[in-house]
DNA sequence: GAATTGTCACCAG
DNA sequence: CTGGTGACAATTC
């Protein structure tokens, strides 16, 4: 029997994004790139399976969602089913214990995950289909700059800036 | 900020 | 194993 993967669009201050589910969970987030493009990509990702629009039945979801893109410390509990290399399902789940309003550079992921390298860990990140429910945004360079985001470095810049503003720690920032 | 170089584990064949 | 590849890191201008 053919695999079904239920996808639907939703509007957030970040702009749209789509949720894409199959029975298991989600297997798909992405940020707004051109609706045919990213259906596209979807079949593409998920040769063989049947690709349907489901608006009205994941309009739950695209809720959780949207609130976690606005309240970043909001925990949707969603299952995700995360397809990838026993490599990369690592370090996406790695990514997922992240605290929010925290950032580590790509070499200190790595040195957490093993010995592995920097430039190692950022094929697994941006491999990554899942956006925002795997922080992947929380991963800057040493530098403390960022360079890079699979779905546009201004959008992760933005969701940093949310998670910092909703971090619970009592300083007060003299920064304007 | 943009360009350059060193480096290495992972992935596909 | 061989070959290709990077959302790096550190340096330079």
């Amino acid at each position: 029997m053919r695999e079904v993967i239920r996808f639907a669009w939703g509007n957030s201050s970040l702009g749209e994004f789509m949720v894409a589910m199959s029975d298991k969970g989600l297997v798909a987030l992405e940020l707004g790139s051109g609706r045919d493009l990213v259906e596209e990509a979807l079949r593409i990702r998920f040769p063989g399976a049947e690709v349907v629009s489901r608006q009205l039945e994941l309009i739950d979801i695209l809720d959780k969602i949207t609130r976690v893109i606005e309240e970043p410390r909001f925990n949707p509990e969603l299952p995700l089913d995360m397809r990838g290399t026993a490599y990369e399902i690592e370090v996406w789940s790695m990514l997922r214990v992240l605290p929010v309003g925290e950032t580590i550079s790509y070499g200190a992921f790595a040195a957490k995950l093993g010995t592995r390298d920097a430039r190692d860990v950022t094929k697994a990140i941006a491999s990554n289909p899942i956006a925002v429910l795997v922080p992947c945004h929380r991963v800057i360079k040493k530098d403390g700059s960022i360079s890079g985001y699979r779905w546009g470095v201004k959008r992760k810049r933005e969701l940093l800036a949310r998670e910092q503003r909703a971090k619970p720690l009592p300083t007060s920032e003299g920064d304007g």
